[in-house]
This record gives C-alpha cells, sequence and structure tokens, in this order.
RNA sequence: UACCCCGUGGUGUAAUCGGUAGCACAGCAGUUUUUGGUACUGUUGGUUCCUGGUUCAAGUCCAGGCGGGGUAACCA
C-alpha cells in the first residue's frame, strides 16, 4: 500500500483522541460497535465497524460489541448471530459482547432517579397526541396536561408501568426538559414505551422498554466508552444524549460523528433492501449483488479488501459517494496478489491443431500466481482439440487486434505457439472451428529462434475441460445512484442483466476446487467457488469482478 | 422558511501555532510483460463555493451571502 493514509490515518476524530490523550482526559481509549439485531450488516457497517475497532486497536484501547436490542418488537436472535459472524468475518475481535438489555435493571433505577429529582413525568398521552404535542421545526411545542404531576404520583405510576398494570401504549415515561427547545429531541422525549413482549434476552421480565436515546449515552457510560462514533444522523440527539448522563451525574462519554458511508451503484436503506428480497428482485439476503456483508461475501470480495477501502476512504463529516471503482480497486489489490491463476474459457470456439498427433496428450506446467512464486506450478493437459474464448479470433480483424487471425501466430498461454490456418462455418456463417498448427519447438510458449508473438491467448483441453456452472454479476442498478430515482421508484433502475448465469469449459484442477476459495481465470476476471451452492466436485463460480481490459476500453472508446 | 452540520481537481480525502495545495482512485501517454492483467514512469485537471475583512502571509481566522445535507417514530 503506497498511501500512507492507509497505515497512518489523519482525521478529526484522531486528532481529537490524540488531544484527549494528551491532555490526559482519558487514560485509555474504549469504543464499541453497536448495532440492533432487526437485520443484516452491510457494506455501511463495514466502515462503522473497521473505524472503531482500528480505532481502539491503533491507540491501544479496546471495542466492545454491544447489540442494541431495546425493541423486542423488531429483533431476532438470528441477526444476533449473523452480526457477531459477519464482524469476525471482517477479521476484528471484540473485547466483549455486551447487550443493551443486560442494562434494563440499572437503566429502570437511573429513571426512578430522574423522577425523583423532577426531571421525568408519566404522561397518559397516547403517540398521536404527543406528536401533535411536540411542535414543528418553525413552532413551538406545548407541554402535556400530565407534565406537572407529583413526583410521588409519577413514581407510582412509573412503578405501575412496571409491574404490567397497563396496556400497551397507554402511558410512557418522559424527560421534562423543554417543549419549546429548537432541537425537537429535547421536546421531553419518550424514556420508556409499554410493550407486553417477549425480549429474546430478558424474556418476560420487562413490559416496558427503554427507547434509544435513554438506552444507547447509559449504555456506553456503563462500559466506560471513551468515544462513541456514530453517523452524522446522530448529530441531533448528542445534545440529549449529554442530558441523560448530566442529570445523572454519571460518566460522560463523548459521542463524535462522521458521514455514513456511501458507494455508486449500492442501496444501503434496510427498508429498500428488504423491498429488494421481498420482491424477488435478487436471491435472498447474501445474494451476491447485495450490498450485505453476506452478499460481498458470496460475490468473492475479500475481507481485507472491505477494510482497506474502508480506512483509505476516510473519516469527515460530508456526506459523500464513493465511486465503485475506488472499492473494485481494493478488490482486485488484495485478489492480484493473493489468488491462484486458473485458465477458464466462458465463450468457447474450438480449435484444432492439425499436426498434432491424434490421442496425445501432454502435461504443460502452468504457473499458479506470477506475483507469487511461492504459490508454485501445476500441470494442465494440452491436447490436439482445445476450446479458445470466441473473441479471442477474429476473421477480419481491426489493425490494432493482435490476437488470433488467419495466417497470425500467437501463443497459447503455457503452452505452443500456433498459427491460425483455416476455418470452419455453418450454414449460417458462424464459425463452428478453427484449424490451426503449431511449433513443436516452442513448448511451454519461447521460441527457441526468439521469435515473438504478439498476443497470449487461454484455453483448455475439449477433451479434459469441466463444465461448470458459472454466474456474472454486474451492477445491480443502471444508475449510480439508485437511491435518488424518479418518484423514489429504484425498482425501474434495476439492471435486467445483472446476473447471467452460464456454463464455462474450465481446466479439470477447478474440479477441486472448494467453496470459500477464489480464483483468477486469466485474461477474464476474479472467480469466487460459491460455499453455498457448489457441491464436491460440482462448483459453482461467481465473477466478483472482472479484469481491466485496456482492449476492450478501447473498443468502447472507438465506438 | 426553525435549529444543527458541512462546502478543497471527475470521485474521495490531506495540509503542525495561519506560511503558499499533497495523496489515492479514475482519465491520458509511455516502458516492461508468456494475462491487452500486474508493475513502473510521465501527465491532464483545482480562481481551495462567493464577496468583503484581519495579516507580511488565509484552504486555514472573522463577517455576510450562496449551495448541499440532516432533523418533527411510543425505530435505532
Amino acid at each position: 500500500m503506497t498511501d500512507a493514509a492507509d497505515s497512518a490515518p489523519s482525521d478529526f476524530i484522531r486528532d481529537r483522541i490524540r488531544q484527549d490523550l494528551a491532555s490526559g482526559k482519558v487514560q485509555q481509549v474504549v469504543t464499541r460497535f453497536p448495532p440492533e439485531p432487526n437485520g443484516y450488516l452491510h457494506i455501511g457497517h463495514a466502515k462503522a465497524i473497521t473505524t472503531s475497532f482500528s480505532i481502539a486497536q491503533e491507540f491501544g484501547g479496546r471495542c466492545n460489541l454491544r447489540m442494541d436490542d431495546t425493541n423486542p418488537g423488531a429483533e431476532d436472535q438470528e441477526y444476533v448471530d449473523a452480526i457477531m459472524d459477519d464482524v469476525r468475518w471482517l477479521g476484528f475481535t471484540w473485547d466483549a459482547l455486551y447487550h443493551a438489555a443486560d442494562y434494563f435493571d440499572q437503566l429502570y433505577a437511573w429513571a426512578e432517579q430522574l423522577v425523583e429529582k423532577g426531571l421525568a413525568y408519566v404522561d397518559d398521552q397516547d403517540a398521536e397526541q404527543i406528536a401533535a404535542n411536540r411542535g414543528t421545526v418553525t413552532s413551538p411545542g406545548t407541554n402535556s396536561p400530565f407534565r406537572d404531576r407529583s413526583v410521588t404520583e409519577n413514581l407510582e405510576l412509573l412503578r405501575a408501568m412496571k409491574a404490567g398494570k397497563f396496556g400497551d401504549g397507554e402511558k410512557v415515561l418522559r424527560a421534562k426538559i423543554d417543549m419549546a427547545h429548537n432541537n425537537l429531541n429535547m421536546r421531553d422525549p419518550v424514556m420508556y414505551r409499554i410493550r407486553h413482549m417477549h425480549h429474546a434476552r430478558t424474556g418476560d421480565a420487562w413490559c416496558i422498554y427503554p427507547m434509544y436515546d435513554w438506552a444507547h449515552g447509559q449504555s456506553d457510560s456503563i462500559e466506560g466508552i471513551t468515544h462513541s462514533l456514530c453517523t452524522l444522523e446522530f448529530e441531533h440527539h448528542r445534545p440529549l444524549y449529554d442530558w441523560f448522563c448530566d442529570s445523572l451525574g454519571i460518566y460522560k462519554p463523548q459521542q463524535i460523528e462522521f458521514a455514513r458511508l456511501n458507494v455508486e451503484y449500492m442501496l444501503t436503506s434496510k427498508r429498500k433492501l428488504l423491498l429488494l428480497v421481498e420482491g424477488g428482485h435478487v436471491d435472498g439476503w447474501d445474494d451476491p449483488r447485495m450490498p450485505t456483508l453476506r452478499g460481498l461475501r458470496r460475490r468473492g470480495y475479500p475481507p481485507q479488501a472491505l477494510v482497506a477501502f474502508a480506512r483509505h476512504v476516510g473519516l469527515a463529516k460530508v456526506n459523500g459517494t464513493h465511486e465503485m471503482a475506488l472499492l473494485e480497486h481494493f478488490v482486485r489489490d488484495h485478489l492480484n496478489k493473493h489468488a491462484q491463476r486458473r485458465m477458464a474459457v466462458l465463450d468457447p470456439v474450438k480449435l484444432i491443431i492439425d499436426n498434432w498427433p491424434e490421442g496425445q496428450v501432454e502435461l504443460m506446467q502452468a504457473q499458479n500466481n506470477p506475483e507469487d512464486p511461492g504459490a508454485g506450478t501445476r500441470e494442465v493437459p494440452f491436447g490436439k482439440e482445445l476450446w479458445i474464448e470466441r473473441g479471442d479470433f477474429m476473421e477480419h480483424p481491426p489493425k490494432d487486434f493482435f490476437r488470433l487471425t488467419l495466417g497470425r501466430e500467437v501463443r497459447l498461454r503455457s503452452g505452443y505457439f500456433v498459427k491460425a490456418e483455416a476455418i470452419e462455418k455453418d450454414a449460417k456463417g458462424h464459425i463452428t472451428a478453427i484449424h490451426c498448427t503449431y511449433d513443436p519447438t516452442t513448448k511451454g510458449g519461447n521460441a527457441p529462434d526468439g521469435r515473438k508473438v504478439k498476443a497470449t491467448i487461454h484455453w483448455v483441453s475439449a477433451q479434459h475441460a469441466l463444465d461448470a456452472e458459472v454466474r456474472l454479476y454486474e451492477h445491480l442498478f443502471t444508475d449510480p445512484d439508485p437511491a435518488s430515482a424518479d418518484g423514489g421508484d429504484f425498482l425501474k433502475l434495476l439492471n435486467p442483466v445483472s446476473k447471467q448465469v452460464g456454463r464455462g469449459k474450465l481446466e479439470p484442477s477447478l474440479k477441486e476446487a472448494k467453496g470459500g476459495e477464489f480464483f483468477q481465470f486469466e485474461r477474464l476476471a476474479y472467480f469466487y467457488c460459491d460455499h453455498i451452492d457448489s457441491k464436491p466436485f460440482l462448483p459453482v463460480f461467481h465473477r466478483t469482478v472482472t479484469l481491466k481490459d485496456a482492449w476492450k476500453k478501447a473498443q468502447a472508446k472507438a465506438k
């Protein structure tokens, strides 16, 4: 990595932390990643995770994973498990795993304290009345008629709420702050609501559940979080976060907000992602086209690439959108160094070597990874009939095409030089086979007389080829910014060819490919052996990202 | 028409106490190459949103504009 920012990131959050360390305000940095287990993690979370965990690592601190499970109606154990799995997959290890639900007793005790201080009250208004009396961004709210109940009455009512004396929605506990505050979050925010629901962690012990604002800062405080990092939309909550800690007189962490991650062609709204899944526009939450961590994993994006990307994009307060090309750069960068090379022909046409002895098979030595000599070599069978890529031959080529054409010699990668001599066509004029001759002195790919060829193409022995399913993926959307589709209808921006399933002729060694392995199919793209749909000796490959293709680009430009 | 946050090349970001705009990706050109990949080299592109002000000196400070984003769930 040549980018200095990747080894020593510099941003406003790290600056702040250095200050706090230097001033002695904090001794050891403690951060946390606090997802609500109500959905799957996506690429945006990868940035949040990388940020909090990396910062803790860099400053010799700790980072907790905390399930923000304060709303039993939305959460599920399945998500808790998936979240832990995804964080581990990214390569991070939490110092402690906590659940906001574990703090319910403490939270309740603090709530009574606030009531006793006259800073919280029980409100009998229903949700609609509360919303109506909150006012608007331009007009102040009005006090609840129940706002001035006595401490004694509030305490009795709160205890009755906790004891289950009321039905859902009948009463709430509210902080008593200022109904005219210009920050709507400060207009007597709801702290507890009544929900007679079973909680995955606390069972039926509670029928009142804390709201985010009443739980989050206090959870941070209990855990001794020094820097509570979150996204920009929580800026307006910071005054309330501070108010609760100050009113309680407890340790107050510093909340710092940064811009969330946006990437071209990707959506990270939970609601929109759900529409894609439920509408059958993708094959589930782990569809390789989804921006979920599980989807990206099946696409073949290495976690190291995601982390490198997240570190590179940095932390700032401006909401922007990153180019897909940047993400793909990190994916290619990692895969180039670590993916073994294989040969595969996805759009095959037969190449027949006329002067090759009938029935003879030779094993060619092929390098597994030119970027990593330690990866060794493998044997690839070579015979009289081979599959080559249809696009690697042109009968009437433009002058800048230097692959195979009649009368021209090219190199078969790790094989021999061959020269095209004739072609066979069907009734419609489609090429069905190309006849060529090979030079026996060029085994391995070099001519003893030193003559050069302009191109090297890949091939697979027809006799030995593995016929396997190959899934080609492209952007899910045709527009880089699907979120701002006309009328919000992002579904009409769906790319109709985002997934194409086909079969390819693969070199026989790929029969042994295991789910979870990734390869570079030379001259084409990086491919991931799917860990879900592959079966022993029946691998299924997902195209992760294509190789850069200067020829294709030049052609596109010529048009 | 309330409050909060923000405004640096196409994109994203950097620039100690204010010292004369850097990096990555993308683009372009070339070298190397048994992947038209990789690597390497060079290069285009910025009146640092605008206008004033303070200063020897402003992307950094101040004022006023303009522009963008966020906020009104018993969600997080």
